[in-house]
DNA sequence: GTCTATAGGAAGATAGAC
DNA sequence: GTCTATCTTCCTATAGAC
């Protein structure tokens, strides 16, 4: 075996433990397990991890950066309102569709976290940047399109990430992509319905936190 | 200790597992530590059930049912449309606030289900549930008061049950309870306008399955 | 830095006395 | 039907040779 600095290692042992957490579930991923993945002994984990919850800490910090930034990435408003919305819907669910084990891991990873004491906030910080994903995508849309929103940013932006994520819970276990898609298109004309074009010399809001 | 009937003992030890399971979560409950919560010995817990598996499944049965019936049971259509959904929502979301531990439970089980092999039919059954609730709402409203919705019933339940179920989940990890009631108003609002008066004499259609 | 070996405990499940 | 005692397996974590 080689001989590498610790940080490598630790991201090595991370990345094998995402895949061994995607393919078998998290209660699954035992430091056994995980290092067996790796293909470094047992004794390397603790070398590099006090304990396996620090492992934990590391994994989800990667994962929900991992599910939010390729969206993020992507958002690109066209002329049609109704069409930038579902487009960006639309990046997201095609992320959904070919990596559902991906997802299911987060929500695995949440409840793991809301039953760990002194791990909350690891959950919370996932959800806020769901928040901050779907608040960035309403302020690109505002300030390119220039548009104004009719309901509080801070309830439009939780309207979006609870539908979406609840929606990709829903079909991680009844499938249905098409209705699922169905659901997305709905979900786009609703948002529209919450918006409109600001009149001339109106500052079209930067949905602040409202 | 008493001598119970079969049957009495395994519902006893299903109302363990389940207290067990809503206070430490669904890792915690062992074996062992739903026995000691039931007050038996380990091996009566084996005379009842084959196995833990079998247990879990009991356990499913019975808390989706207790998450369902109670809001099923208390929806009341008024005059006023909007405030009928709202009034709808709201009867399920004061039990959200009431027993947070017991709607975080029923998300760990479906992920529980959905990574046992064999047992993903329990978290389908599950959402089914959840579909159904939500259009047994949606056909009481149309046929009370007289309306007929403007997107396919299936996908206006599959936008309810989402929402709904997502929400949860994002407050179970957010918090902020006024935030999310402020979605429920929102939510109502969006249901209103995808559906409208029957005109008189039109078949106020059941939302059958679309 | 990496290995083998093992401590120390908790899990699911079973055996057999009462 | 219920008990105590035990089997087997798997876990996290550590010790100490190389």
């Amino acid at each position: 075996m080689q001989r590498l600095p610790s940080a490598e290692r630790r991201k090595q042992l991370v990345e094998a433990a995402i895949r061994v957490m995607t393919r078998d579930g998290v209660a699954k991923a035992t430091t056994r397990s995980i290092c067996a993945e790796a293909g470094v002994s047992l004794s390397v984990f603790h070398y590099c991890f006090a304990s396996k919850q620090e492992l934990i800490e590391d994994v989800m910090e990667t994962i929900t950066a991992h599910s939010v930034t390729p969206v993020a990435a992507r958002i690109q408003p066209t002329a049609d309102v109704r069409e930038s919305v579902r487009a960006a819907l639309g990046t997201y669910w095609d992320h959904v569709l070919a990596h559902p084990e991906e997802h299911m891991l987060t929500y695995e990873l949440t409840q793991y976290a809301l039953r760990r004491p002194g791990f909350e906030y690891l959950a919370r910080r996932q959800y806020e940047q769901y928040a901050a994903a779907n608040r960035a995508l309403l302020e690109h849309l505002c300030r390119d399109l220039g548009l104004v929103l009719l309901v509080p940013a801070g309830t439009l932006v939780r309207y979006l990430a609870s539908m979406i994520d609840g929606l990709t819970l829903n079909h991680l276990v009844l499938g249905d992509a098409p209705g699922a898609a169905a659901v997305l298109d709905t979900l786009a004309d609703q948002v529209v319905q919450m918006m409109r074009r600001a009149e001339p010399g109106e500052e079209n809001a930067a949905p602040g936190d409202g």
